[in-house]
DNA sequence: GGTTATATTTGAACCGTTTCAAGAGAAAAG
DNA sequence: CTTTTCTCTTGAAACGGTTCAAATATAACC
């Protein structure tokens, strides 16, 4: 393999001058770009990374370490297509401005935090990617302390100023809610996720204050605790179901556990959008080929891919940037709602 | 950020022992490592990739170059968790063994291939997966050409040796044509992939021989072209239900264009495994939870994606490996094929 | 106590770039 | 023909590690 060295002499330059040329074209002269070029060309040469990045301080690359949790098979290794759509959107714009993802699989929490200590120590990456936040979410504790470059997929509690792209999860299911009241329900049961994901409070917050606005009171019994499986949606719909009083209609923390809960009600008999309505989280792109197509709250993971990515490089690159950036989910309605039946009317 | 050097001044040693310390332990002495620890304790150190890399020319990633194609939507970007899967593999044995994934991810096959030759150029990784083999390939011309360390998912049709993992497709559709054969069907069609991959080409030979061990024709009028999605596996299934002697069994080329099909039988009054019967390929974890489930060819993702990953580890340690490895795959039947319906049985 | 063998440690060279003060050459000005 | 200005080019010093021959310290032996 060639180094710089090589094609100094091979074009008869000094290395400096090929490292301008590579680094500012305009500052060498004409002709000899030209002999240079036709030198790097002809011995086939690239820079070698680790030798540019060792003086330069630049990796071009944004680090990602996603979670693994084997038993609840979440985010990558699931089947849950969000993850992959985010992550191909961050590729999408990271190949565009010349960057690479460093990729790097954590199997626990500790293992996660460890995996960025030494990321961050050794400059593998130029900044990180962090999706998923806790509410008290010791990642962006560290990467605040260390200010090291990044931009996260979610909020925390953290009262330190720091960049992020969010979706707005309260709008989204509050007008999943108001969506079903206007269906006549009464009875709606949620299915919620582990507490300490931010994104299960700010639902959660949007769940309550909607159901307030309607008059509405919450029922602690068809409330009940699940994950984004389609396992859990059925096991989760399958209690609700147990109840005396069972929901009319039930929100479901994504599509894929609605998927387990349209499976669990159709197991007994119950036909969703006529026997009880369920609504998904994410509109994945089987919701509208599932049986029955499901209505769900579109999430653009695609935009917000896009969104992140954008932001961090610019943070990198140490431009100003807006810390907060919020989008509005959409509510796509679909098969999976309809009108409550007249039966559960009188009951409820 | 604190370097070697001042790791040596603090613990009062050369930075050659430090460095000793941090990849020979077993040659320092006790007292002086333990000196050296608490140094390194103290002020937070970890050593600098590049630097590091730079001088062993190691770089302890491996790279993966997935296509992304905004048309087809294939790949990284589809519902196709396939992909997710293999990838969740390949990280959990490369996080196992010390290992980095660096994913670049490429919109054409020129882009690819630049890609991959940049790569290579620029020394960013020690070894490649290759994935989504193409019977002449030039990525894999390439990295032969290089000989660099590579692994593939997949065969091509280059002559060379290299190593790679494979599903036998044969098998597994000859498997799935002995299932249909024996519920009665005779008139199976076919959803074909793009001749180019490699996949498509082993599944067709598998389909072929094994009706003529049945001793049944293959009537082009019932193959057709298809790909990996949803949205294909239905358009396919139309073009199949449009004819004047319409299949009464089908083999999809995955799952998704299974759903496809199924989809499409059903808004034609057609209730799969009942009117006609649907077989799909990779047995994601959707496809028992749709409705109906369905019978498909079952790829052992996760174990395809360890062995790659082991077997590339050693090749970029120079450990002999053995060059191929077939996986046998496994018919798993379900609710969406059953036997043929009288009236077909009449017409076939 | 002197020699030899063994266990540790040292320090400089090197990996392949970038950077920048200084030098060289050419063109313009006087 | 000098001097000044401007445009390019040069070469050596980093960057932060690893490596290895040589130096030193320690232990073992006679």
């Amino acid at each position: 393999m060639p180094t710089i060295h090589d094609i100094a002499k091979k074009a008869g330059v000094s290395v400096g001058t090929v490292s301008n040329y590579l680094n500012n074209p305009e500052i060498v002269n004409e002709k000899t770009r030209k002999t240079i070029q036709d030198a790097i060309d002809d011995l086939g040469y690239h820079p070698h990374s680790a030798a540019r990045s060792l003086k330069t301080k630049q990796t071009n690359r944004i680090g990602f370490v996603p979670l693994i949790s084997v038993e609840e098979n979440r985010n990558l290794g699931s089947g849950d297509n969000v993850f992959l759509d985010f992550l191909a959107a961050v590729n999408t714009i990271a190949a565009d401005r010349g960057y690479s993802i460093l990729l790097n699989a954590a199997t626990t929490r500790e293992d996660e935090l460890r995996i960025y200590k030494r990321i961050v120590g050794e400059k593998q990456v130029d900044g990180l990617i962090v999706m998923g936040t806790r509410s008290k979410d010791e990642r962006i504790q560290f990467l605040l302390d260390q200010s090291f470059p990044f931009v996260s997929f979610g909020r925390t509690k953290d009262k330190r100023k720091y960049p992020f792209v969010d979706i707005d999860g309260a709008k989204g299911i509050s007008d999943a809610v108001d969506h079903l009241v206007k269906l006549g329900h009464r009875r709606i049961g949620y299915i919620k996720l582990p507490d300490d994901l931010m994104c299960a409070q700010y639902r959660w917050e949007g769940f309550t204050s909607s159901m307030k606005a309607h008059g509405l009171d919450i029922d602690p019994e068809i409330v009940v605790e699940g994950g984004f499986t389609e396992d859990a949606g059925q096991i989760a719909m399958h209690l609700l179901l147990d109840k005396d009083q069972a929901p009319t209609a039930v929100l479901a923390p994504n599509d894929l556990s609605a998927f387990g809960a349209m499976r669990a009600a159709q197991s007994r008999g119950l036909q969703p959008g006529e026997d009880v309505s369920i609504v998904g989280f994410d509109n994945i792109r089987l919701s509208s080929h599932w049986y029955p197509t499901l209505t769900t709250i579109s999430q653009p993971v695609r935009e917000i891919g896009f969104a992140v990515t954008r932001k961090l490089i610019d943070v990198i690159k140490g431009k100003k940037v807006t810390y907060q950036e919020i989008i509005a989910p959409e509510l796509i309605t679909r098969q999976s709602t309809g009108e409550v039946k007249e039966k559960e009317k009188i009951i409820g």
